[in-house]
DNA sequence: AACAGTATGTAATAATATAACATTCGAATG
DNA sequence: CATTCGAATGTTATATTATTACATACTGTT
Protein backbone atom coordinates (compact mmCIF):
# COMPACT_ATOMS: atom_id res chain seq x y z
CA UNK A 1 0.00 0.00 0.00
CA UNK A 2 1.41 3.39 -0.91
CA UNK A 3 2.25 5.83 2.14
CA UNK A 4 -0.71 8.41 2.26
CA UNK A 5 0.89 11.77 1.55
CA UNK A 6 -1.36 14.77 3.88
CA UNK A 7 -0.63 18.15 2.24
CA UNK A 8 0.05 21.26 4.35
CA UNK A 9 -2.27 24.00 3.54
CA UNK A 10 0.49 26.27 1.23
CA UNK A 11 0.57 22.46 -0.74
CA UNK A 12 -3.13 22.11 -1.16
CA UNK A 13 -3.78 26.01 -2.15
CA UNK A 14 -0.73 25.32 -5.09
CA UNK A 15 -1.98 22.18 -6.02
CA UNK A 16 -5.40 22.86 -6.36
CA UNK A 17 -4.59 25.72 -8.72
CA UNK A 18 -2.34 23.93 -10.66
CA UNK A 19 -4.66 21.13 -11.02
CA UNK A 20 -7.41 23.53 -12.05
CA UNK A 21 -5.17 24.95 -14.62
CA UNK A 22 -5.22 23.66 -18.23
CA UNK A 23 -1.98 24.60 -19.04
CA UNK A 24 1.32 24.76 -17.59
CA UNK A 25 2.14 27.11 -15.30
CA UNK A 26 5.06 29.31 -14.40
CA UNK A 27 5.87 29.88 -10.22
CA UNK A 28 5.27 33.68 -10.49
CA UNK A 29 2.33 33.45 -11.69
CA UNK A 30 0.95 30.96 -9.28
CA UNK A 31 1.96 33.02 -6.81
CA UNK A 32 0.25 36.14 -8.33
CA UNK A 33 -2.69 33.59 -7.93
CA UNK A 34 -2.42 32.68 -4.77
CA UNK A 35 -1.72 35.98 -2.71
CA UNK A 36 -5.52 36.71 -2.41
CA UNK A 37 -5.25 33.40 -0.18
CA UNK A 38 -2.14 34.39 1.92
CA UNK A 39 1.27 33.38 -0.26
CA UNK A 40 2.63 36.77 -0.64
CA UNK A 41 6.72 35.46 -1.46
CA UNK A 42 7.96 33.85 -3.50
CA UNK A 43 9.37 31.20 -1.26
CA UNK A 44 5.99 30.12 0.23
CA UNK A 45 5.31 28.99 -3.40
CA UNK A 46 8.21 27.25 -4.72
CA UNK A 47 8.50 25.20 -1.20
CA UNK A 48 4.95 23.85 -2.17
CA UNK A 49 6.29 23.02 -5.21
CA UNK A 50 9.22 21.48 -4.39
CA UNK A 51 7.45 19.29 -1.91
CA UNK A 52 4.70 18.21 -5.01
CA UNK A 53 7.51 17.57 -7.01
CA UNK A 54 8.92 15.10 -4.58
CA UNK A 55 5.51 13.38 -3.82
CA UNK A 56 4.83 13.50 -7.56
CA UNK A 57 1.67 15.61 -7.44
CA UNK A 58 3.17 18.13 -9.83
CA UNK A 59 5.80 17.68 -12.82
CA UNK A 60 7.97 20.44 -13.62
CA UNK A 61 8.46 21.17 -17.71
CA UNK A 62 11.97 21.72 -17.65
CA UNK A 63 12.60 23.32 -21.13
CA UNK A 64 9.41 25.72 -19.54
CA UNK A 65 10.04 26.31 -16.36
CA UNK A 66 6.65 25.75 -15.64
CA UNK A 67 4.46 23.30 -13.22
CA UNK A 68 1.41 20.80 -14.28
CA UNK A 69 -0.46 18.27 -12.89
CA UNK A 70 0.02 15.14 -12.58
CA UNK A 71 -2.03 12.90 -15.45
CA UNK A 72 -1.02 9.47 -14.40
CA UNK A 73 -3.12 8.67 -11.15
CA UNK A 74 -1.05 10.69 -9.61
CA UNK A 75 2.60 9.12 -11.17
CA UNK A 76 3.12 6.47 -8.96
CA UNK A 77 6.15 6.61 -11.34
CA UNK A 78 6.76 10.36 -10.57
CA UNK A 79 10.49 9.46 -11.28
CA UNK A 80 9.81 8.45 -15.00
CA UNK A 81 7.92 11.27 -16.59
CA UNK A 82 7.93 11.61 -20.55
CA UNK A 83 5.82 14.85 -22.09
CA UNK A 84 5.07 16.06 -25.15
CA UNK A 85 5.13 19.72 -26.09
CA UNK A 86 3.90 22.08 -28.95
CA UNK A 87 6.17 24.63 -30.10
CA UNK A 88 3.37 26.71 -31.50
CA UNK A 89 1.01 26.29 -28.97
CA UNK A 90 2.79 25.32 -25.87
CA UNK A 91 0.62 22.78 -25.40
CA UNK A 92 1.61 20.35 -22.74
CA UNK A 93 0.76 16.69 -22.18
CA UNK A 94 1.66 13.77 -20.27
CA UNK A 95 2.77 10.57 -21.89
CA UNK A 96 1.21 7.32 -20.27
CA UNK A 97 2.85 4.42 -22.72
CA UNK A 98 3.76 1.62 -20.90
CA UNK A 99 5.86 0.58 -23.91
CA UNK A 100 8.02 3.42 -23.81
CA UNK A 101 8.03 3.98 -19.94
CA UNK A 102 9.05 0.09 -19.54
CA UNK A 103 12.06 0.52 -22.62
CA UNK A 104 13.23 3.95 -20.68
CA UNK A 105 13.12 2.49 -17.16
CA UNK A 106 15.11 -0.76 -18.48
CA UNK A 107 17.64 1.17 -20.66
CA UNK A 108 21.08 0.51 -19.76
CA UNK A 109 24.45 1.77 -21.85
CA UNK A 110 28.08 0.69 -21.35
CA UNK A 111 28.49 3.90 -19.07
CA UNK A 112 28.08 1.43 -15.67
CA UNK A 113 25.47 3.75 -14.33
CA UNK A 114 22.55 3.24 -12.95
CA UNK A 115 19.42 5.17 -13.91
CA UNK A 116 16.99 6.05 -10.80
CA UNK A 117 14.85 8.36 -12.76
CA UNK A 118 14.45 10.27 -16.07
CA UNK A 119 12.77 12.82 -17.71
CA UNK A 120 11.61 13.16 -21.44
CA UNK A 121 10.14 15.88 -23.21
CA UNK A 122 8.77 15.58 -26.85
CA UNK A 123 8.49 18.85 -29.23
CA UNK A 124 6.42 19.02 -32.19
CA UNK A 125 3.36 20.59 -33.81
CA UNK A 126 0.08 19.63 -32.05
CA UNK A 127 -3.19 18.08 -34.42
CA UNK A 128 -4.42 21.86 -34.23
CA UNK A 129 -1.73 23.49 -34.88
CA UNK A 130 -0.16 21.84 -37.70
CA UNK A 131 -3.58 21.86 -39.84
CA UNK A 132 -3.01 25.41 -39.68
CA UNK B 1 27.12 17.35 -48.23
CA UNK B 2 25.98 19.13 -44.78
CA UNK B 3 26.14 23.39 -44.91
CA UNK B 4 29.76 24.02 -43.31
CA UNK B 5 28.70 26.53 -41.06
CA UNK B 6 30.82 29.57 -40.18
CA UNK B 7 31.02 31.32 -36.71
CA UNK B 8 30.97 34.68 -35.85
CA UNK B 9 34.18 35.62 -33.51
CA UNK B 10 31.64 35.62 -30.41
CA UNK B 11 30.57 32.39 -31.35
CA UNK B 12 33.66 30.69 -31.84
CA UNK B 13 34.71 32.09 -28.21
CA UNK B 14 31.90 31.23 -26.15
CA UNK B 15 32.47 27.69 -28.83
CA UNK B 16 36.03 27.44 -27.48
CA UNK B 17 35.28 27.57 -24.06
CA UNK B 18 32.49 25.12 -23.62
CA UNK B 19 34.44 22.59 -25.64
CA UNK B 20 37.48 23.16 -23.06
CA UNK B 21 35.48 22.44 -20.19
CA UNK B 22 35.25 19.00 -18.48
CA UNK B 23 31.63 20.35 -17.13
CA UNK B 24 28.65 22.04 -18.10
CA UNK B 25 28.73 25.70 -18.06
CA UNK B 26 26.34 28.21 -16.56
CA UNK B 27 25.70 31.24 -18.92
CA UNK B 28 26.99 33.68 -16.35
CA UNK B 29 30.35 31.48 -15.84
CA UNK B 30 30.89 31.39 -19.39
CA UNK B 31 30.46 35.30 -19.20
CA UNK B 32 32.52 35.57 -16.81
CA UNK B 33 35.25 33.70 -18.48
CA UNK B 34 35.20 35.48 -21.74
CA UNK B 35 35.54 39.04 -20.43
CA UNK B 36 38.70 39.34 -21.19
CA UNK B 37 37.98 38.10 -24.35
CA UNK B 38 35.62 41.35 -25.07
CA UNK B 39 32.04 39.86 -24.41
CA UNK B 40 31.00 42.45 -21.84
CA UNK B 41 27.25 41.64 -21.44
CA UNK B 42 25.04 38.73 -20.83
CA UNK B 43 23.15 38.98 -24.35
CA UNK B 44 26.29 38.52 -26.08
CA UNK B 45 26.57 35.49 -24.44
CA UNK B 46 23.58 34.31 -24.88
CA UNK B 47 23.17 34.98 -28.44
CA UNK B 48 26.09 33.00 -29.15
CA UNK B 49 24.81 30.14 -27.09
CA UNK B 50 21.41 30.70 -28.58
CA UNK B 51 22.99 30.06 -32.10
CA UNK B 52 25.24 27.30 -30.89
CA UNK B 53 22.56 24.99 -29.99
CA UNK B 54 20.74 25.59 -33.09
CA UNK B 55 23.19 24.19 -34.78
CA UNK B 56 24.26 21.00 -32.48
CA UNK B 57 27.27 22.73 -31.59
CA UNK B 58 26.30 22.30 -28.09
CA UNK B 59 23.16 21.26 -25.96
CA UNK B 60 21.73 22.93 -23.04
CA UNK B 61 20.84 20.75 -20.31
CA UNK B 62 17.66 21.88 -19.15
CA UNK B 63 17.34 20.97 -15.59
CA UNK B 64 20.56 22.17 -15.00
CA UNK B 65 20.09 25.67 -17.03
CA UNK B 66 24.29 24.57 -18.00
CA UNK B 67 25.54 24.35 -21.85
CA UNK B 68 27.79 21.19 -22.87
CA UNK B 69 29.40 20.74 -26.10
CA UNK B 70 27.85 18.26 -28.86
CA UNK B 71 29.86 14.94 -28.05
CA UNK B 72 28.46 13.20 -30.72
CA UNK B 73 29.89 14.36 -34.53
CA UNK B 74 28.71 17.98 -33.87
CA UNK B 75 24.90 16.30 -33.25
CA UNK B 76 23.62 15.79 -37.03
CA UNK B 77 20.92 15.21 -35.18
CA UNK B 78 20.57 18.06 -32.61
CA UNK B 79 16.68 17.71 -32.55
CA UNK B 80 17.29 14.44 -30.52
CA UNK B 81 19.46 14.86 -27.74
CA UNK B 82 20.30 12.32 -24.29
CA UNK B 83 22.02 12.82 -21.22
CA UNK B 84 22.89 11.06 -18.36
CA UNK B 85 23.42 13.30 -14.95
CA UNK B 86 24.96 12.40 -11.64
CA UNK B 87 22.96 13.04 -9.26
CA UNK B 88 25.89 13.41 -7.09
CA UNK B 89 28.86 14.82 -8.62
CA UNK B 90 26.66 16.53 -11.11
CA UNK B 91 28.84 14.66 -14.10
CA UNK B 92 26.71 14.85 -17.44
CA UNK B 93 27.47 12.37 -20.61
CA UNK B 94 25.82 12.61 -23.97
CA UNK B 95 24.50 9.59 -24.45
CA UNK B 96 25.25 7.94 -28.23
CA UNK B 97 23.15 5.12 -28.40
CA UNK B 98 21.45 4.33 -32.01
CA UNK B 99 18.95 1.93 -30.72
CA UNK B 100 17.15 4.72 -28.29
CA UNK B 101 17.89 7.22 -30.91
CA UNK B 102 15.88 5.39 -33.50
CA UNK B 103 13.54 4.17 -30.61
CA UNK B 104 12.77 7.45 -29.37
CA UNK B 105 12.98 9.18 -33.31
CA UNK B 106 10.28 6.66 -34.28
CA UNK B 107 8.11 7.08 -31.34
CA UNK B 108 4.59 7.93 -31.73
CA UNK B 109 1.50 7.63 -29.48
CA UNK B 110 -2.63 8.29 -30.22
CA UNK B 111 -2.26 12.35 -30.07
CA UNK B 112 -1.91 12.42 -33.42
CA UNK B 113 1.38 14.78 -32.95
CA UNK B 114 4.29 14.12 -34.99
CA UNK B 115 7.42 15.06 -32.88
CA UNK B 116 10.41 16.77 -34.64
CA UNK B 117 12.35 16.78 -31.49
CA UNK B 118 13.20 15.77 -28.31
CA UNK B 119 15.47 15.59 -25.36
CA UNK B 120 15.87 13.02 -22.77
CA UNK B 121 17.52 13.27 -19.10
CA UNK B 122 18.34 10.22 -17.15
CA UNK B 123 19.63 10.74 -13.44
CA UNK B 124 20.75 8.35 -11.43
CA UNK B 125 24.61 8.03 -9.85
CA UNK B 126 27.91 7.28 -11.65
CA UNK B 127 30.55 4.64 -11.20
CA UNK B 128 32.93 6.94 -8.74
CA UNK B 129 29.82 8.35 -6.65
CA UNK B 130 28.39 4.42 -6.66
CA UNK B 131 30.82 3.35 -5.21
CA UNK B 132 31.18 5.91 -2.07
C1' DA C 1 7.42 19.12 29.22
C1' DA C 2 11.23 18.32 26.10
C1' DC C 3 12.65 17.16 21.75
C1' DA C 4 13.10 16.58 16.77
C1' DG C 5 11.58 17.23 12.40
C1' DT C 6 8.94 19.70 9.21
C1' DA C 7 6.58 23.71 7.68
C1' DT C 8 5.96 28.77 7.71
C1' DG C 9 6.74 33.86 7.33
C1' DT C 10 9.55 37.57 5.82
C1' DA C 11 13.12 40.27 3.77
C1' DA C 12 16.83 40.49 0.97
C1' DT C 13 19.41 39.02 -2.84
C1' DA C 14 21.29 35.83 -6.33
C1' DA C 15 20.98 33.73 -10.75
C1' DT C 16 18.98 33.31 -15.22
C1' DA C 17 17.16 35.49 -19.27
C1' DT C 18 15.05 39.02 -22.39
C1' DA C 19 13.41 43.76 -24.37
C1' DA C 20 14.55 47.65 -26.93
C1' DC C 21 17.18 50.21 -29.90
C1' DA C 22 21.13 51.98 -32.31
C1' DT C 23 25.02 50.41 -34.95
C1' DT C 24 28.03 47.49 -37.64
C1' DC C 25 29.39 43.62 -40.48
C1' DG C 26 29.45 40.71 -44.53
C1' DA C 27 27.87 38.46 -48.34
C1' DA C 28 25.34 39.11 -52.67
C1' DT C 29 23.93 41.91 -56.43
C1' DG C 30 24.12 45.15 -60.09
C1' DC D 1 32.64 50.24 -56.44
C1' DA D 2 28.16 51.38 -54.36
C1' DT D 3 23.82 49.48 -52.70
C1' DT D 4 21.14 46.52 -50.29
C1' DC D 5 19.62 43.35 -46.85
C1' DG D 6 19.82 40.13 -43.30
C1' DA D 7 22.48 38.69 -39.52
C1' DA D 8 25.36 39.87 -35.75
C1' DT D 9 26.95 43.23 -32.29
C1' DG D 10 27.11 46.63 -28.46
C1' DT D 11 24.85 48.70 -24.69
C1' DT D 12 21.60 49.77 -21.12
C1' DA D 13 17.96 48.54 -18.64
C1' DT D 14 14.77 45.34 -16.93
C1' DA D 15 12.14 41.01 -16.44
C1' DT D 16 11.91 36.41 -14.74
C1' DT D 17 13.27 32.57 -12.00
C1' DA D 18 15.12 30.86 -7.75
C1' DT D 19 17.72 30.76 -3.25
C1' DT D 20 19.95 32.38 1.33
C1' DA D 21 19.34 33.48 5.87
C1' DC D 22 17.07 33.63 9.96
C1' DA D 23 13.25 33.83 13.17
C1' DT D 24 8.99 31.50 14.37
C1' DA D 25 5.35 28.01 14.61
C1' DC D 26 3.30 23.59 14.16
C1' DT D 27 3.24 18.22 14.76
C1' DG D 28 3.93 13.95 16.60
C1' DT D 29 6.92 11.18 19.89
C1' DT D 30 9.28 10.18 24.08
ZN1 LIG E 1 2.87 12.05 -13.82
ZN1 LIG F 1 -0.34 23.43 -30.84
ZN1 LIG G 1 25.06 16.14 -29.51
ZN1 LIG H 1 28.99 11.08 -9.79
Amino acid sequence: MEKQQYLTKNQQIVLDLVEKSSEPLKAYSILFNVQKKGLKAPLQVYRALDKLVEIGKIHKIESRNAFVACKNSNCVVSNATAFSICESCEKVTEINNSKLSKYLANFQDNSGMKYSKYNLEFFGLCKKCKNK
